[in-house]
DNA sequence: CCGGATTTGTACGTATGTATG
DNA sequence: CCATACATACGTACAAATCCG
């Protein structure tokens, strides 16, 4: 692990155990150099990931504010899969695989990823069972050609876990939508819907590091269990085409 | 404006340009810093930013991957205001002010933020028309003792706009949350919604770039009008509390 | 209102480590 | 094993914003 990111989790948890608290200001960075006998780059460095992650704001010419935590720090955002979510929050549930099988890619999808229709792909089915009814229905489809062979105990388990910690690869980047859809035949019969007409859906394709596309996820929730938090900087007025 | 922004613009022009084309390598660091005639640490934020930014992906070893933007570069996250949005996307519409005027703020909202419940507020609330049908309701609470006056002509153009650009106020972050909630009385008044049971709902809290908290928003969206879109990038499992 | 001290922002140059091919 | 490319780290200098006397 590298400096700048050791003293970014010291100062994180330093803040987390209100060393430093809300509203104040961090040391100055001359002041953190010495304390941790780098350079003032190094230290920029880690205050920098402290700014992204939301525990300070810097203003130039004042120093770095501590945000409350409590407050801010609930990021759902990011690729974060759901086994993390999962652990994260200390929610309790169940992990049903439905489906673990190789297919060629449906249609629709393949048009959506503008691949080829004879694509390989694992299709894994799983349902997400809290306090004893399927509230999310997650759809990957994984593609062979990266992804050889995915075992139902791994299924069961996390995926995002598997390619990383057994497979070594490196995910990268995904492009993800959110949207609310009417619920289909398959949303009702897999999942406790009682009269709901919709479910939130969200869409991701994911990528590894040198940006190969390998997955591709549907991810079907039930209204009342959906919620995404995110914590945003602002850049500027927008610039995206 | 400083060099690595500039730098910034540049090569993403040239990537909108297709002037380095998705899937190809950008020129090496320190080939960029000869051409551009800085250090490689300036190159390195600038790549930085179009990192972030979604344009492109790093390896070690290896190089800066282009990215497809077409497909990627659809980014609606971040701190982006409805007006912005809508410039971005040539998304011809309508603003309707249905109200303009200080309040003390409401009670489950001054919970919510933990602020005094007598804490003074402009209630802001815009009805956002598209195709002659309201689509967007904007509740929108402005601390007056941050932000004293609100004309009702900024109010129609853009509140961003107005906070940024009269009073040269700099927006620092925000928490944002999107949840489906039952569509209240008001809705159903002031929105187009058919038979709709539900809305999208966003709330945020924004903050300045000391952390003074100054507006509360809540933007209700009709559930087929609702679209979100991010570009994630992996930063290893989950560390969030 | 001004000047000086402090603090963050930008930029340069150098050196070394690590991954890729 | 080597050349190349990105990653990390150090040190220096100056600019710009803030604060305070």
């Amino acid at each position: 692990m590298s400096r700048f990111q050791d003293i970014f989790l010291d100062i994180e948890s330093d803040i987390l155990n209100q060393q430093y608290k809300a509203g104040e200001l961090l040391p100055s960075e001359n002041q953190l150099s010495k304390k941790y006998n780098v350079s003032r780059e190094t230290i920029r460095k880690a205050l920098g990931l402290l700014l992204e992650s939301g525990y300070i704001s810097k203003k130039q010419g004042k120093g770095s504010i501590v945000l409350d935590v409590k407050r801010f720090n609930f990021p759902i955002s990011g690729l974060t899969s759901y086994k993390e979510l999962q652990d994260s929050q200390n929610i309790s549930s169940e992990t049903i695989l439905v489906k673990n099988e190789i297919i060629t890619i449906p249609e629709h999808i393949a048009d959506f990823l503008k691949v080829s229709t004879d694509t390989e792909v694992h299709c894994i089915i799983r349902a997400r069972k809290v306090d004893g009814e399927v509230v999310i229905l997650d759809k990957d489809y994984l593609f062979t050609s990266v992804i050889p062979d995915v075992p139902d105990s791994e299924a069961r388990h996390s995926l995002y876990h598997y390619i990383e910690n057994k497979l070594n690869l490196i995910i990268g980047f995904a492009r993800k939508e959110f949207i609310v859809e009417p619920a289909t035949q398959e949303d009702r019969e897999l999942m406790t819907l009682h009269n709901d007409t919709h479910v939130v859906v969200t869409r991701s394709e994911v990528h590894l590091e040198d940006a190969t596309l390998f997955q591709y996820t549907e991810s079907r929730h039930r209204l009342d269990k959906f919620r995404f938090v995110e914590f945003a900087r602002r850049r500027g007025p927008v610039n995206y085409t």
